[in-house]
DNA sequence: GTGCATAATTCCTTTAGCGTCATAGAGTTC
DNA sequence: GAACTCTATGACGCTAAAGGAATTATGCAC
């Protein structure tokens, strides 16, 4: 049996690894793209393009760098490709962090002092 | 009542500052640190510098940048600083991501024909 | 096949941030 | 006070990645 996560420091490929999945989600392009998919289900490149303002070139690189990591999924419908959301993941992180800011800033709110 | 988290689509801001937040998780020395501090509990920063093997500027601010996020706290102990996790929120963050890799690690393996 | 659409890829420039060296600040000891 | 240790900050080069214009690939209609 392996030793308690907590007290193994993890390898340095495990934190590479790590990085590198939040990595995708700290660039404000793509953690759009992921919401617009969240909001309006499967979409088709233009739409997202439409949506968020950015050049083709450079919505379609987000793009396949989300599907390399599995955050989105891709079909073709004729000749357009339709996205799609494919990892529930992002949605929780983002509720969480999200959760943590509120926290902090209700926080913030008390410890000023009332007038 | 506010609408459905689901149905309204994130604002600007608050993509900003998700993927700022995300941005500080996506270095491998700012993981590092923290996985450190998880592991070694309270720690000077002279032994962050060890247990990393980067310079002692980077480290400084590396910690200054964690510490402004609220993820990390800071005490003065004489002459030293004494950095500790602030936030629980991490480790819950990469268990998370961790778990995914796992999920689909093994998907890859079952999808691979068996000799 | 040609022509027309959509999307991916190849270049390119520019910018943000890492990482180090040198310096300045803060705290202790004498 | 001076001398010393520990940490933060300024200045700088360097590399990775954003973002766009132009080109290429892919699929459909004809």
């Amino acid at each position: 049996m392996a030793a308690p996560a907590a007290l193994t420091l993890p390898s340095p490929q495990l934190i590479e690894a790590l990085s590198q999945f939040f990595r995708l989600l700290s660039e404000p392009t793509r953690l759009q793209l992921l919401c617009q998919l969240k909001h309006g289900g499967a979409m088709d490149v233009a739409s997202l393009i439409e949506a968020t303002g950015f050049s083709q070139s450079h919505i379609s690189r987000q793009l396949g760098q989300l599907q390399r990591a599995g955050l989105v999924s891709c079909e073709r419908d004729g000749v357009r490709l339709i996205y799609a959301l494919a990892d529930p993941l992002v949605e929780e992180l983002c509720n969480l962090v999200q959760g943590r800011m509120r926290q902090r800033l209700e926080q913030q709110l008390q410890q000023l002092p009332a007038l």
